[in-house]
RNA sequence: CCCGGAGUGGCGGAAUGGCAGACGCGAUCGACUCAAAAUCGAUUGUCCGCAAGGGCGUGAGGGUUCGAAUCCCUCCUCCGGGACCA
């Protein structure tokens, strides 16, 4: 044991804190945003302030952090804030709950997540932070909506909502059970139609279908494209046949993706809430029909859509015509027929629709087959026929039977459209955005209803409408907007009588639409962002966060963005250039980490444990950062020794390990020199890989290298070559390598050796990325594998330049390869992959 | 039912047409210690074998290829999302 000088341990909680301290003192996380060159936005989705952080925001901002130091080390003028989606139902849930005020719970809240952020050691830009519960940021949320207003974007209209007579409207999760009940009071709930605000968003939908220049995970588009839901097909007019109690002659528009099909429509429905549902109802129809339509309303969403559940409808006693034949069809109200999609009715086609079929056999309506493949137009359907097979034909179809199945439906419509009885459409499932929420804790919604002049718009010079501090719930959910005169009361802007204002708020996914431009110019009074540091540093570079908003929020974003671009604030057509969805951390049971499931993993005590360094590598370290996974804090003493590893290489390169012989001792057949090239080699070829690895965002093989390169320094360490250039060079390289994912450590080491060298102190974090030296990673023989038949039997080693006839002639030289072929000449020898590996074949 | 993702040692994972199991955890043995912790070293897919060596092996089955965890087909399981969208 030749080492006398011991080094202190590592120990990250005694120089965490300090560094962070240090960073902020030099102001090293703000970002100059008029500086012009190489700008670079990193955004990360800002957190709702439920309380406190837990591991799974580590992992989502532990390698945002990293890539951020990564990129700013190749010279990025690197920008990345963070804030909090401050509004929203989890405060005002509590706030009913335990009496408190949401305001004051968020913000307590928001402080303590505050606290733990910088123990993160992020480079977050603090001075950036917004905070969307804050006057100074919701005023825009009410500014861009009266652009919207202005130009026709934002609407409103009738729509129902879930309705409980004690706590008002509902959200989705406050209505519990499969009897419908309210979350607080037990009651049952109902749905009720109130007058609402949208935002027309539908306008975009082919546009949002267009990912061009967006570098998006592709599970991710195909869900947008999915819930955009766009197709093609036809709007056909029936009309109502008059009959004993009403005159018929109304328009009935059906939507169909299969005009091909209409000579087999056999019979309509409506949704049960089709306007027409009541003047179409016969007068002997009518008790059934309404008992049938009130019981559609209160039946949930899941069972009403759930799909193995049995047709159910009534008929409604009249009849409607077929615009192509002149057929009376009966029609009937079903819930299998969405409002909301298409025109809210159908044409009925069983023989080639798989529900139409199912509502025709149990009612014994008429299923009529007309697409057929050639000679299979009379054989019997036992289920409805969909597939389509190539050279079917239109059968039973009047003057357009024997027509190729596709142009028969282009003629039908083409001919419909002639007498306006049809024409071609195009329908989407994406609906427009309902933005109205009755609640408080959410962005009023900026206009004044007036008895005389109607909606006016809250004048901009009167924003913001500022939400009232103190809140009464009266112990009920009701909205308490609603109850409270000082806000409630206005005078008219426009004609200065007595006026009321809306007491609805916005949906939290406004705020969220347009943050990262807040982000550049968070104070700014007169305007929601400056155009000149939008166009400047948006759209953002990369964009990280979770899976789970695949299609709300992403989809609102985008939305929102060509909103604000077509009342001409911006000029980009989409928010981000680059996304990465992270995987989400499980509990250890596998489950959602949850409050009440009490599977959650408070960081706080791993960084008082390990430090946050050592928190930082693992979350990195556990595998692919699009995986996630079951937490399991498991494998976090590995990273740590991994950590203390490096710090003894740095601190202490000649100690020994007492009781290991080969401690201190060159490999067997190493001189000094050989050594050095093995380190300078080693160091190099891992600045490559963990280079594209940072690159790939593949942090856990990128942690992985640098526990190699540690490895073989440690190796080396008390040997000759530890008091070698290429010694220090790969310590250097290590450390630099180090910097993005553990920045704590890397610095402390940083700053340790340039003291030892008698260098003033400049932190790791302003180097530059070091560039791999090529000649540093060339070999002079390389070890190729020999394979038999597929089979690895043996390993050569070649001069790094030898032929391809070299290597046959090494490998048919071998005694192991000889005793396999026995004699006999391979069929064939592959020597692939430019002489990467060996195969002999032998039939 | 539809769409998407994934199945590799005891565990997390690496290898995306060329040496399966990098790196780490765990485990076993050993060093240090009065002892423990920490640290260090060795071994660790599985079966046969004293060994040399060999057989098997990436959810199952088939195919393409000199060569497949990787590509193709059929199927199974798990996870995420959607779900009567005419």
């Amino acid at each position: 044991m030749t080492d006398t000088t011991r080094i202190e341990r590592y120990d990250a909680t005694a120089i965490e804190p300090r560094w962070q301290a240090r960073w902020d003192e030099l102001a090293m996380h703000e970002t100059d945003l008029a500086a012009a060159r190489d700008r670079y936005y990193l955004l990360t989705m800002y957190p709702y302030p439920s309380g406190d952080l837990h591991i799974g925001h580590w992992y989502i901002v532990t390698p945002t952090d990293a890539l951020a130091r990564f990129q700013r080390m190749h010279g990025k003028n690197v920008f990345l804030p963070i804030g909090f989606d401050a509004f929203g139902l989890p405060a005002e849930n509590a706030a009913i709950k335990g009496g408190f005020n949401p305001r004051e719970w968020t913000m307590r809240n928001i402080d303590n997540m505050r606290r733990q952020f910088r123990s993160m050691g992020a480079m977050f830009d603090w001075s950036a932070e917004v905070v969307t519960c804050e006057p100074e940021y919701y005023q825009w949320n009410q500014w861009l909506f009266l652009r919207f207003l202005e130009a026709g974007l934002a609407y409103r209209a009738k729509s129902p909502v879930d309705w409980c007579p004690n706590d008002g409207t509902l959200a989705r999760e406050q209505v519990e059970g499969a009897d419908r009940h309210c979350w607080r009071c037990g009651a049952k709930v109902e749905k009720r139609d109130l007058e609402q605000w949208y935002l027309r968003v539908t306008k975009y939908a082919d546009e949002l279908l267009d990912y061009g220049g967006l570098d998006f995970p592709e599970p991710i588009k195909v869900m947008q494209t999915n819930w955009i839901g766009r197709s093609e097909g036809g709007e056909i007019v029936f009309t109502t046949a008059p009959s004993a109690h009403h005159r018929g002659g109304e328009e009935l528009r059906v939507f169909t993706t299969r005009p091909d099909t209409l000579f087999g429509a056999t019979f309509m429905v409506l949704a049960p809430e089709h306007p027409l549902v009541a003047t179409l109802t016969a007068p002997e129809r009518r008790a059934e029909v309404e008992a049938y339509v009130a019981q559609a309303a209160t039946r949930t969403e899941i069972d009403r859509l759930s799909t193995d559940r049995e047709k159910t409808g009534v008929a409604l006693g009249s009849d409607a015509i077929n615009p192509v034949n002149g057929e009376r069809i009966p029609i009937f109200v079903a819930d299998y027929v969405l409002a909301g999609y298409g025109t809210g009715a159908i044409m009925a086609v069983p023989a080639h629709d798989e529900r139409d079929f199912a509502f025709a056999r149990k009612f014994g309506l008429p299923i009529r087959r007309v697409v057929a493949a050639p000679g299979d137009e009379s054989a019997e359907l036992d289920a409805a026929y969909i597939a389509h097979a190539a050279g079917e034909v239109l059968v039973n179809s009047g003057p357009y039977s024997g027509l190729p199945a596709d142009e028969g439906g282009r003629r039908i419509v083409a001919e419909l459209q002639t007498r306006d009885a049809g024409k071609a459409a195009v329908t989407y499932r994406l609906r427009d955005w309902l933005i109205s929420r009755q609640r408080y804790w959410g962005t009023p919604i900026p206009v004044i209803h007036c008895p005389t002049c109607g909606i006016v718009p809250v004048p901009d010079e009167d924003l913001p409408v500022l939400l009232p501090h103190t809140v009464d719930y009266e112990g009920s959910g009701v909205n308490p907007l609603t109850r409270d005169e000082a806000f409630l009361n206005v005078t008219c802007p426009r004609c200065g009588g007595p006026a009321k204002r809306e007491t609805d708020t916005m949906d939290t996914f406004v705020d969220s639409s347009w943050y990262w431009y807040r982000y550049l110019s968070p104070h700014k009074a007169e305007a929601p962002f400056d155009p000149d540091l939008v166009e400047g540093w948006t759209p953002v570079e990369q964009y990280t966060g979770g899976a789970e908003h695949a299609v709300m929020h992403l989809l609102y974003a985008r939305e929102f963005t060509k909103m604000m671009r077509d009342v001409g604030l911006i000029q980009q057509n989409e928010p981000w250039k680059r996304l990465f969805n992270q995987g989400q951390i499980l509990g250890a049971d596998g489950e959602r980490m949850s409050k009440s499931r009490g599977n959650t993993q408070d960081p706080d005590d791993l960084v008082a444990r390990y430090g946050a360094d050592s928190i930082r590598l693992f979350l990195m370290f556990m595998g692919p950062w699009d995986q996630g996974g079951p937490w399991s804090p498991t494998g976090i003493g590995g990273v740590h020794r991994f950590l203390s590893r490096v710090w003894t290489i740095v601190l202490d390169p000649h100690g020994r390990e007492a009781g290991d012989p080969e401690s201190g001792v060159l490999p067997a057949g190493q001189a000094e020199a050989e050594a050095g090239a093995a380190l300078r080699a080693a160091a190099h070829r891992t600045l490559r890989d963990v280079t594209t690895d940072y690159e790939g965002f593949r942090f856990n093989v990128m942690v992985a290298k640098l526990m190699e390169l540690a490895n073989t320094l440690f190796r080396y360490r008390g040997t000759a070559a530890a008091a070698t250039p290429a010694w220090d060079e790969a310590v250097r390289l290590l450390l630099l390598m180090l910097a993005p994912a553990a920045p704590h450590i890397a610095e402390e080491l940083w700053s340790r050796r340039l003291a030892a060298a008698g260098v003033p102190w400049t932190s790791v974090h302003a180097e530059s990325w070091p560039e791999v030296d090529p000649s540093a990673v060339i070999e002079s023989t390389r070890e190729i594998p020999v394979q038999v038949n597929g089979k690895l039997r043996d390993k050569i080693v070649v001069a790094a330049d030898a032929t391809n006839a070299d290597i046959e002639a090494a490998v048919l030289a071998r005694d192991r390869v000889r005793a396999i072929l026995d004699g006999r000449t391979p069929d064939r020898i592959v020597v692939a992959g430019g002489g990467k590996l060996v195969n002999l074949v032998i039939r």
